[in-house]
DNA sequence: CTAGGACCTGACGTTGACGTCAGAGGCAAG
DNA sequence: CTTGCCTCTGACGTCAACGTCAGGTCCTAG
């Protein structure tokens, strides 16, 4: 398929899967005239990718261990790299919820009218 | 306490600290001469400041939510927002759950001497 | 064969959270 | 009173992941 079909399939801009293809996550066989083609694969590649962004992975480190990830293929190096970005992955979980259950605890209590907030709003009435 | 205590004590920069202030989310009262000056509590702040900002929330939001969250105050809007980024956070910690576990399949595959990755370290011998 | 949408490369613009530098003033020690 | 570190404001630099624009090419429908 053309970059613009992938673009639609995998919900990224063009310009975000050229960049992609920059930065070596992303390959793709030209035609003649030089336009990029995509197997169906590269959607879920795009995916995998837009995942890893997600984790707050580094392009650079998306690019170490992409080939790592799909080939299965790994050096020790690559190996301590992925445990390295779970273990970060792990941490990020950990004080994510921390956070999370400090916001639950605010909205608890600004929920309570004992609290000296809701008689701005009147309760509602 | 100054600011450059403040900084070594919280673990940010100098600049750090005055951008806060320059956001609008880390109050200093001036000495005579004009340089800032904080409470003991200013720690506390900025490292909430951080553990907001580590939750992925920007200045701006959280400029919008701190007085909510330190003075307990809060209006129909702050609390949509507050629950808005509950839900945001709540989501990341699926997300990156999810992302988790895929590395930990890879890990756990590339471990295996079948899928033909250990090899190339003669499986440590 | 032509109109117009999709695609190309190259390059500059954007945004957020600071880093860094310049030039000037404040402050405790000796 | 000077030395030397801290602090001030103001302003430009940075970095990543793209957005956007310019100028040109490709390709398919009519």
């Amino acid at each position: 398929m053309r970059i613009g079909e992938l673009a639609a399939r995998s919900g990224v801009s063009v310009r975000a899967l050229r960049y992609y293809e920059e930065q070596g996550l992303l390959e793709a066989y030209r035609s003649a005239s030089g336009q990029r083609r995509y197997p169906e694969a590269a959607a879920d590649r795009v995916g995998l990718i837009q995942t890893l962004y997600a984790a707050g992975l580094s392009s650079r480190t998306i690019a170490e261990l992409l080939p790592c990830v799909d080939a299965k293929e790994s050096t020790p190096e690559s190996r301590a790299r992925l445990a390295a970005e779970r273990d970060r992955i792990d941490a990020q979980i950990a004080a994510l919820t921390r956070t999370r259950d400090r916001l639950d605890a605010v909205i608890a209590s600004s929920v309570h009218p004992s609290s000296g907030c809701s008689y701005v709003t009147a309760t509602g009435a």
